[in-house]
DNA sequence: TCTGGGGTCCTAGGACCC
DNA sequence: TCTGGGGTCCTAGGACCC
């Protein structure tokens, strides 16, 4: 392995928001505090976070909201449903991992809800556990977001840990301070499925061959890991054993795709209301690139009608190239739409539309081109730059592409959204005296 | 009535080049 | 009858993560 260059005495922690979205919810709205509380997904659908009251009833993650409520109305109990904010969720996750980088090493956010933390060397603690339970007085007392905290000596152990913070009192788990058996007979009891990296096919596989625990799982030939589950599977298993064959991903990595796509609100039929869809979400993506400062040149774009239902289906993508490297909404806009007319079929009931942006490379690696003008020479970027500022000074888009649509009418739904408490004026929590 | 959205990495296989 | 071999780049598909 080519992991000569890891430090095998490094510790790290695997940092953990417990349920964060309900978390976020309640830390404005303390009368949630031991309630049921669920979050459901974009368009209100799925269940995305869970309280464990609720998870006490038997509610699983990815149910349909719509179900949940049903099923709880007949057994006469009440449930507390939210539409995702994300506005204010991600507004909390930037709180808490300032806490985090302040006191930590270095420090690798891994996603809206976990970090990374490096802690080897951490001064002026005791033990690792002390300074965990330190940091999450400290987050707790700040954000009112309750953390768990797992400590090992690879990544993919300190997941583990983590898993076993959450169910301790403490919300500390550190792996570090066990031997080599004591390790291993903790392994016994981790199923294979639950190891980072081991998802559903993995899982079945594994199973398949008598492999059951994160315990066997570290006996298995390594050569037949490696042939069954890639190079992947092979660190994975190594940092099970305390290698360490992942360092922590300080810098945040050039983004290669960006992602833009949203179920309506209801069937979709019109032609013009799709256009719309694939126009707003073209905007928001290409949005995003500039806000990342980085251009691109290949749109894809899909189309698709609801699987769940029983009537006819259609689906299709297509893609396509920009002459030139762009991040210039209205090169996008028109490039979509053309796509679309190759694509669209009249007399289907549309669910999904989604635009995709790939083939991207910072602003600054564009090269002229010998018949084009760079992005950058003219006026294009700093007219979307300007629409930039002013909307984001104005709170929403004051100035948007017509092809946009205005009453879009088949936008998702958001019927149990709370406020936009830390990053709207107008939405700040009211403290009333007594 | 109602079932999410946004990402990454690895591999195999084809196209193409010399 | 015999019909190269090696490298690179791209894409699609499959796996995973939150």
């Amino acid at each position: 392995m080519e992991n000569n260059y890891n430090n095998i005495n490094s510790v790290y922690a695997l940092m953990d928001c417990n349920q964060f979205y309900v978390s976020c919810e309640r830390a404005f709205n303390p009368f949630l505090e031991n309630k049921p509380v669920g979050v459901l997904s974009n368009n209100d659908g799925c269940l995305v976070a869970l309280s464990p009251e609720l998870k006490a009833m038997g509610i699983t993650r990815g149910m349909p909201g719509f179900k949940v409520k049903e099923m709880l109305q007949k057994q006469g109990k009440y449930v507390y449903l939210f539409s995702s904010n994300y506005e204010l969720y991600g507004d909390m996750s930037s709180r808490v991992m300032k806490i985090a980088r302040d006191t930590a090493i270095d420090i690798e956010i891994y996603s809206i809800d976990e970090a990374f933390l490096l802690l080897d060397g951490i001064q002026p603690f005791n033990s690792y556990t002390q300074y965990a339970e330190t940091l999450r007085t400290k987050i707790k007392k700040s954000t009112g977001i309750p953390v768990s905290i797992g400590i090992a000596k690879t990544k993919t152990l300190a997941k583990i840990a983590n898993k076993i913070a959450k169910k301790t009192k403490s919300g500390v788990f550190d792996l570090t301070t066990l031997s080599e058996d004591e390790i291993h007979k903790l392994l016994k009891s981790v199923k294979v499925e639950d190891i980072w990296g081991i998802g559903r096919q993995h899982n079945k596989r594994l199973r398949k061959n008598g492999i059951y625990t994160a315990y066997d799982f570290i006996n298995c030939n390594q050569e037949w890991v490696k042939k069954e589950m890639s190079i992947v599977g092979e660190k994975t298993q190594l940092e099970l054993k305390g290698i360490p064959c992942s360092e922590l991903e300080k810098e945040i990595p050039n983004p290669k795709s960006i992602v833009c796509s949203r179920s309506f609100g209801r069937p979709v039929t019109q032609y013009i209301e799709l256009a719309e869809s694939i126009s707003l979400f073209c905007t928001k993506a290409i949005k995003r690139l500039r806000k990342k400062n980085h251009v691109a040149k290949t749109l894809h774009i899909f189309i698709t009608t609801n699987p769940f239902n029983s009537g006819s289906q259609y689906a299709n993508f297509t893609q396509a190239n920009l002459i030139n490297y762009s991040a210039y909404t209205p090169d996008f806009i028109k490039l979509a739409i053309s796509l679309l007319e190759k694509i669209y079929k009249p007399g289907y009931a549309y669910k999904k539309s989604g635009v995709m942006i790939t083939n991207m490379i910072p602003e600054d690696r564009i090269y002229p081109d010998l018949f084009y003008s760079r992005y950058g020479d003219d006026n294009r970027d700093k007219v979307m730059k300007l629409v930039d500022k002013i909307n984001k000074q104005y709170d929403k888009d004051i100035i948007f592409f017509a092809s946009n649509g205005i009453k879009k009418s088949w936008s998702m739904k958001r019927e149990m959204i709370s406020s936009r408490f830390t990053t709207r004026w107008t939405e700040l929590p009211i403290v009333k005296a007594k």
